[in-house]
DNA sequence: TTCCAGGGGTAGA
DNA sequence: TCTACCCATGGA
């Protein structure tokens, strides 16, 4: 029996709910959809208790002041009381809806245009619910066009992912200890993301095996320069992966710096002379433990204010 | 066919 | 710390 209820979530104000999911291309990449028609992001989620289910997330009440966010949960059989709370738990983190921004608004309304939209609600980038499946599509992005990343995505989900039992033609994003008991030629060859799978198939290995508490990293208050050591440890993440996965745990101290930041500063900064790495972050020194998203939005307004530059129409 | 993409690992200096 | 070289894959 298909069971159906909607959730609600309070977002802190301000919030921009388009802003938030379409902030990166992760709304993009599987489980992740967006239905450009209703504005509202699909996914589906495999429960602790082990129930897959099936989620809508939306905005409700546009006219509003207070912005409110609607879940739409559908599930085979009734939802436990805990089994909800790890549903809300989970949208939360993904939206970030517990990050304090006050600090990077402050600067952004000092400054003044074009920074000052950012305090409309902007700045928090999307993430999954889990960091493994944050580390492993973040490996899937580098060195590869962002028509690859998402091939290797939908590969790695629709092959290893657990299906809705509604529809199976939707997946979760597949468990570490999934990944980890394929064989790696049958990995390798199904995913097909090169020699990337070795560095996904090892980590699922480390992970499933207790070796590494990758989860762990996520909620660290350790000073961001450990994290970073700790990150650059796994085999597949160097600094750019390191910077994007900083960016992804709310530690923006760092630039991921690839060919996107040095095609955008060489055109906007350097007069189309492609400077150092070094010289060129240096453009966003003085936003201290907010570069990342200084950055990300200035880029944003660069190409045509929606779109993340190189990308096809993600949000 | 060649180039290269939301780079990273490794060896050697 | 820096550089050179190699690394699958697939779109342009």
């Amino acid at each position: 029996m298909i069971n159906e209820i909607q959730l609600q979530l309070t977002p802190p104000v301000p919030f921009s709910f388009s802003g938030t999911v379409g902030s990166h291309g992760w709304v993009d990449l599987l489980p992740n959809a967006w239905d450009a028609e209703t504005k509202s992001m699909r996914r589906v989620e495999k429960l602790s208790s082990g129930k897959v289910v099936k989620l809508i997330i939306f905005e409700e009440c546009k006219e509003e002041v207070t912005p409110v966010i609607g879940v739409n949960v559908e599930s085979q059989g009734i939802l436990l009381e805990h089994e909800i709370t790890e549903i809300r738990t989970r949208v939360s983190d993904m939206l970030r809806l517990d990050e304090d921004l006050s600090e990077f608004y402050s600067l952004c309304a000092r400054r003044g245009a074009p920074w000052d939209k950012i305090t409309k609600g902007l700045g928090r980038m999307l993430r999954a619910p889990t960091f493994f499946e944050d580390v492993v599509k973040t490996i899937c992005t580098t060195n590869v066009q962002w028509g690859g990343t998402k091939g290797m995505v939908k590969r790695l989900v629709e092959v290893y992912g657990e299906p809705y039992p509604n529809d199976e033609t939707m997946h979760t994003f597949p468990s570490p200890e999934i990944i980890a008991t394929a064989p790696f030629d049958d990995f390798h060859g199904y995913v097909r993301m090169g020699y990337r799978s070795d560095y996904v198939h090892l980590l699922s290995k480390r992970i499933a095996s207790g070796e590494l508490d990758l989860e762990s990293i996520k909620t660290s208050s350790l000073p961001t320069s450990e994290l970073k050591k700790q990150l650059l440890s796994i085999k597949g993440v160097g600094n750019y992966a390191a910077a994007n996965l900083l960016m992804l745990i709310g530690r923006y101290d760092e630039l991921a710096i690839d060919s996107i930041f040095r095609t955008y500063m060489r055109e906007r900064y350097f007069k189309g002379v492609l400077p150092s790495d070094k010289e060129a972050a240096l453009i966003y020194d003085d936003w201290g433990k907010w570069k990342y998203l200084a950055y990300w939005f200035e880029i944003w307004e660069y190409y045509n204010n929606q779109s993340p530059p190189q990308s096809e129409q993600s949000s």
